[in-house]
DNA sequence: GAGCAAACTTGCAGTCACTGCAAAACAAGC
DNA sequence: GCTTGTTTTGCAGTGACTGCAAGTTTGCTC
């Protein structure tokens, strides 16, 4: 670790148990996003400040910026070691699935995941209301993501980016039926399941079905 | 006109000839952008002020201000009457042709207005091989024409977003077909042809050819 | 439990993007 | 040459973001 802040990707190992200092640190990064969408959705997304935001959840203002590297990201939950985490998890993915069924897996895992905490979540949802240019990345799928995404597919292939078209492709379809799916969901007003529209923009896309996600 | 400033749309009649004062500010928004092009060439993006950049347009800062709304903008050419432009591109084609068609003869079209001036677009290209995260933006591919896009093909459909995933799920790959073949044009040195890529990109995707776009 | 080292927080001082406003310079038509 | 509408500019201000150099806390070791 070189930086020597908060914004450090965490234990070296993936399987460490999580420290105290950890533990804390997640705390604060949620406290700090919550109170962003929280005070966004009171006031505005141009109203709020990043003082506010820190004091909301009890840290300096300099301490804000250890956590998120810009205030939008404090808006949007954006955590670099997420971002690494997807990225991973398409990595880890069986060796013989097609880019597209890692995808198709990896982003379905994401989506669930968004849902985690129901009440957070329907907070978010209504700031993606209100701030439409947010929505993507609320949703998770911001042009980090599909830069990191893009990549881990061609690790997995080894192909030539330069030659091989198809695959990077694959991985950008896969963000599109992503931001489909949420804004679908969005202009709908959330109702129904957000991963049904999903399945049902993966299958719009032609990017193939992962056969069994419980194994 | 309400805002009284240069970022105005310009002469309300779509044919009405450019006048003088038009003229001129499409140079100074032309100088501009290629002044932050050069000098982000020169000493990297984040090194480049505005002050600077409108120094070497011959303008004052402020004046910057009245032609791009953000300093990101300027380096990569935002220019909201082109994405305005593109809309009704997308609104303007035949109303018969499904939203693939309309949009992979728009995006071309697009592609091949990039090139117009040989030089820019070389420039363009350097910046876009330096700071990779305005690649896309470089190409035209942000997330404000992808959103701009979905809008107009939901607008020639006439159908629901909330229940319609399949429209603006075409606009968003069509984008996504874009981002690809810029991508890969990048890492491939800018050899070969860019419209060649992307006409690729777009027989991956799925997204039926226009038939002849010399009508 | 004292002591140590590394990790985390904070304050400070500074730069720079970006904005509203009102006055000046300017262009176009009469 | 004057009038009117447009563009440029200066000014003054807000707030995001950064590097740095203390403080403070945490986890570990003896």
């Amino acid at each position: 670790m070189t930086t020597g802040t908060a914004a450090d990707p965490g234990p070296a190992p993936a399987s460490a148990p999580p420290s105290l200092r950890d533990l804390k640190k997640e705390q604060t990064r949620v406290r700090l996003h919550t109170a962003a969408v929280l005070l966004a959705l009171d006031k505005g997304v141009h109203e709020v400040t990043v003082e506010e935001v820190a004091a909301a959840a009890g840290v300096s203002p300099r301490t804000f910026f250890n956590y998120y590297a810009t205030k939008e990201d404090a808006l949007v939950g954006a955590d670099p070691s997420r971002t690494e985490l997807l990225r991973d998890a398409v990595l880890a993915r069986p060796a013989d699935e097609p880019p597209a069924v890692a995808l198709r897996a990896t982003l379905t895992e994401h989506v669930l995941g968004l849902e985690k905490d129901p009440e957070l979540w329907r907070m978010r949802r209504e700031l993606a209301l209100r701030s439409p240019e947010l929505a993507a990345r609320i949703a998770g799928a911001g042009d980090r993501l599909e830069s990191a995404l893009v990549e881990a597919v061609y690790t997995r292939t080894g192909t030539d980016p330069a030659t091989d078209l198809a695959t990077g492709l694959t991985a950008r379809t896969a963000m599109a039926a992503l931001r489909a799916a949420f804004h679908q969901h969005r202009v709908a007003g959330f109702s129904g399941s957000l991963l049904d529209r999903l399945d049902a923009a993966f299958d719009a896309a032609g990017l193939a079905p992962a056969p069994d996600s419980s194994g």
